[in-house]
DNA sequence: CATGAATGAGCTTTCATTCAT
DNA sequence: CATGAATGAAAGCTCATTCAT
């Protein structure tokens, strides 16, 4: 009878409908990770979403507050999501060179398979991060891969291999950027420079590049 | 009479506001760029535009035929002002590494002196380039930077300074890309770094290591 | 609290209210029936029939999803209400001139009293019936009319004092396209002919002479 | 040079464009006229007419005053169209049956083939007529054809063909309203019969009937 | 004779949200 | 715990029309 859990589409009447697959909470976060991540803050309409959901708009309401508690939690969880995925893998030990090859195509391979991640990065930033700021738990956003890339640099300067004074900040930005910014920006580049940038070989020559440059800015020649 | 709404054009009424500093037109794409720039493409209302340009919302389907004709002008003028700035500079002849600097310089600065390029083309991208392609002149949008780039690397690799084989393309996105995220990921860059990336000194910090970068990415050592 | 608004359908507010005449969906149904049978289609405007319902324009989009399904909801009650009254009246049995005349009768009778019918008709095929066929319920729209005049008909043959193979439903169209023409048309009949058509004399002469048209073209002499 | 006459399409320029097809007003009237016929008086708007036409908004106003002028004349003009074709065409002389069935033929066949004057003139109903009554000319939109129909039917009561006391005017409404109704409530007949009214073998059952109808109600038997 | 520019009022529809049980 | 009903405000856009030369 599942009575304290509302089920999603339909309604769940006497004994039917026992097999839920979604929560109404997860198919609205659902709903609205999609609608935020194709049309932004603004474009993604609260009646929009309930409906993608299969839900009512009053149950988006109930659950988040507001069309601002749930782009908030819709937030957080991709960065939970994102983070979970940036600890789960495991680089390479005792090769710094080959480690850090590997963190450049985790992080490529991620944006590249997660564009939502990028758009609605892009759209706190349109608001100014007036949401993540709101967040409960935005403190333990710090990225792991930061220390992971800290650690890389200094096994690499420990065996003479990589410069010593270069900053794993720094070098997670400079992989961030180049990996986010190829994504992000794929529709105006492929307008202004002409060519589709999408493309298997495209993104395979980028990969090599970014990786071809984040090693010399490390390495010892 | 209307005595207080500037006059588009033509001849002013009788004597009267002769000193206009605006054409409607004008006013309404200042505007707009503004309005776009900060609250995207949906958060940016037809009325406020209006109302912000000291004219009617009428005036914007009299110019513009609708919202999306006056965004895709407001596209294609700031990048108008893009390449004009790019190609009204002048880098240093013959020193290819002093001039690969001045480039970078100029990309940073752009950047961080004109957020609202990077707001406008996220909001674009946002939308999946669909304004872009629907502009009359979008061809002739190709950057004029890929062009002096490509001058800077062969005459490095003349005198041996620089590498063979190094495209101008991949330079000149690698500029880009770092550039354009330390401004455009700004907000959470500072919520999960949890430390401000817009301070002189961050910034300055971000353009010597990108030049580093850079340099080291095309030097021959 | 929004006390003058009377609610539709469930139980109002505490004790408040009791009394209510219509319900909210009824009375824009009657509101609107009114309006685009005055104005036409896109004469009626979906502010002012709410405002005549002492409702707001919300509520429309609320209860019909919008100005066509209040317009579909419209069209399907007076044809409902057509057909029920055609329903509801007996016809002389054993009688089949006096029945004919008797369907005559009802049929002016009910164009003279209820133009709002002929009117929204007029403004249906005006649109060339694009509203009518997205209705759910059209198909059983067919006048019970046709039945009655086919079993008068069939009743006057058997007796020898109609012709045989008339058609009811010629016999129908002749009848509905006089009365319904003469109430249609009557204001440019009445520019045009120069004298009006509707004073109650000119309008017996007209149910008189359609009348006598109608036997002439079933009976045998 | 033909300055002094507005073209229809393109600024007539230096000697260019000289052969004109249609004047500006008259282009006008004839794409008011095919919008008017589609949309009715409030769904046609004068600058959809004007787009049509190939001419802009002011010139209607240059032309007609305003948009209910424009009507008028639309209105004017489709009934001098009609009063001529009912002039022009010659009927049987002596043969009082079979010059009755030609004037049916006519109508019913104008109709058929002018339907925009059948919208024009329920346009005109639904706003009762307004705009024929400021006609400045209305009076002499008498229809020719109450004229024929009255010569015909005393040619046939003076050689014992038809019966005596039959009015003209009656018999007019009669031919009119079958052949009227028939065309102008094709769309809902063909939804409440469930049949296409308007296939070649329809309208010539509809055409035979009437004709039948409209014998029988003058011959005598 | 002819026309570009401008406009206030209104249109249909959707917005995020609250009421009341 | 969950939901049908209701709502004020604002959205983008089009309306018929006039100004001013």
């Amino acid at each position: 009878m599942q009575s304290n859990a509302p089920t999603s589409g339909g309604r769940s009447g006497a004994g039917k409908n026992t097999i839920k697959e979604f929560s109404t909470k997860e198919s609205i976060l659902n709903a609205a990770t999609a609608q935020f991540s194709k049309y932004g803050y603004e474009g993604a309409s609260v009646q929009k979403i309930s409906k993608a959901a299969k839900s009512v708009d009053r149950m988006i309401y109930y659950y988040f507050g507001n069309k601002e508690g749930l782009f908030i939690q819709v937030l957080e969880r991709i960065y939970d999501k994102m983070n979970q995925a940036e600890s789960a893998i495991k680089f390479s030990a005792n090769n710094p060179e080959k480690a850090l090859s590997e963190v450049i195509g985790f992080v490529i391979d991620y944006y590249q398979k997660n564009p939502e991640f990028i758009t609605l990065l892009n759209t706190e930033n349109l608001m100014q991060g007036k949401h993540i700021s709101k967040s409960a738990h935005a403190s333990q956003f710090s990225s792991p891969a930061i220390g992971v890339i800290r650690k890389i640099l200094f096994q690499g300067s420990q065996i003479g291999l990589f410069r010593k004074n270069v900053k794993a900040i720094d070098i997670y930005l400079l992989i961030v950027s180049t990996s986010y910014f190829y994504v992000s920006n794929r529709f105006t580049l492929t307008a202004f420079l002409g060519k589709d940038t999408q493309t298997k070989t495209a993104v395979k020559h980028w990969h090599k590049f970014v990786t071809d440059v984040v090693l010399r800015s490390v390495k010892i020649y």
